[in-house]
DNA sequence: GCCAACGTTGGC
DNA sequence: GCCAACGTTGGC
């Protein structure tokens, strides 16, 4: 199994957001990044653990852990959908361009890892999203990493 | 295939 | 709201 971590404006979808879901469960659409939608279809398997990341928002950081619970990626819906904000016109159902997984809540810390304690772990310095000027929307993370970082959770500086 | 221009992301 | 960094687009 693998780990990931994947970012989300709680603006537009939170943790509470997908807690409150009648199955827990999200599609997890509307990404139009190629590395991100690679890892989605190519590598994420169901039971694949994965920390929800709220960026640009008053305190960036993680706020919980979601598991990728399809049995395998399928297309994005949005891509077709013209009137959604996600609309591909390139993007036909016959050939797909955008795909997803879904994604279950697990848990919620009680408080954010937030981004500043991240950078400031001593341990954590290969992270993925510490990199400078990393953009993409999900990342992966390494055994060694998920551990340091659950340890940090509930613990709050 | 190069690269300038443009749009987006996201921390601050 | 600013702006650095990056991805994408499109002319050539």
């Amino acid at each position: 199994m693998n780990y990931w971590l994947m970012k989300s404006e709680p603006t537009c979808f939170s943790i509470d957001t997908l807690q409150s879901l009648p199955k827990k469960t999200t599609a997890w659409d509307g990404v139009r990044n190629y590395q991100a939608r690679n890892m989605m279809k190519d590598q994420m398997q169901r039971g694949d653990l994965a920390f929800f990341y709220h960026s640009n928002c008053p305190v960036p950081g993680i706020v919980g852990i979601m598991e990728v619970s399809s049995q395998k990626a399928y297309p994005d819906p949005t891509q077709f959908d013209p009137s959604n904000d996600h609309y591909d016109p390139k993007a036909h159902p016959d050939k797909p361009i955008w795909w997803l997984v879904d994604l279950t809540f697990k848990r919620k810390f009680t408080s954010v890892i937030s981004l500043a304690a991240l950078k400031n772990h001593p341990q954590l310095s290969d992270l993925f999203i510490l990199r400078r000027g990393n953009r993409l929307s999900i990342t992966p993370i390494t055994e060694p990493q998920w551990h340091i970082i659950l340890s940090m959770a509930d613990h709050p500086l």
